[in-house]
DNA sequence: GAAAGTACTATGCATAGCCAAGTACTGGAT
DNA sequence: ATCCAGTACTTGGCTATGCATAGTACTTTC
């Protein structure tokens, strides 16, 4: 029982809800999206994103297409669907569920 | 994929934080932890539980006692252990710092 | 052409929550 | 005394996702 451990598990499911974030922003590749997650201190490897961008495109809720680029091997640009966009919608609200219950178990009073 | 799926997902982790908190308040055995956790919203079943009880407990995290009951079958009230202490501390920690983590990805500014 | 940098793919493993089926204990009803 | 319902705890298998690792592919630079 470590603490890195239980670290890797709380990020199981918001990972997803980040990476729709970023993506709803407008279309992005994958290497922007690791930059971005890095710089908010989300930790994530490739062998997690780019399973997930295709578990997430599969499952109907994100589009890409092919992009030249102008300094290196061609990119995958990413966008929501409208699918996408609800399902964005449900994990938010999801999600907020989630730390007010949390917040309420930190703060609860002997009862 | 899922909205259930993935809250099933964000909640790994997040038991382990929630339990060791309600521990962290005084011995409690595993019924009332299910009452209070499902009041929060917080849902949780008992094969879950147990078994997280019993790794925590394993991992020297908890301590605990029987009790007989008024009203019933004995139960194990637990109490957390110095280790498990400075172990939420660290969790409480990381909790914070996912949840800012992602208040930054959500907020951020097209740049 | 070779090397380095960039972008993406694939696979197997570890882990924890869920589901379901059980065991065990106690008190109350018959 | 026995049975049943309620309560408390145990066990094992399944599923899904993040991680680690090892690649493939494309482009630019030397």
């Amino acid at each position: 029982m470590n603490l890195e451990n239980t670290q890797v598990q709380m990020r199981k499911g918001i990972l997803e809800y980040c990476i729709l974030h970023i993506i709803a922003r407008g279309e992005v590749y994958a290497s922007d999206m690791l930059d971005e997650l890095t710089a908010a201190k989300m930790i994530v490897v490739e062998g997690t994103l780019y399973p997930l961008l295709t578990r997430l495109k599969n499952a109907g809720l994100l589009e890409y297409k092919w992009v030249e680029s102008k300094s290196g091997p061609p990119r995958k640009y990413y966008t929501l669907t409208e699918e996408g966009t609800k399902f964005l919608n449900g994990l938010t609200e999801t999600w907020e569920d989630l730390v007010h219950s949390t917040q309420m178990i930190k703060t609860k009073s002997t009862s």
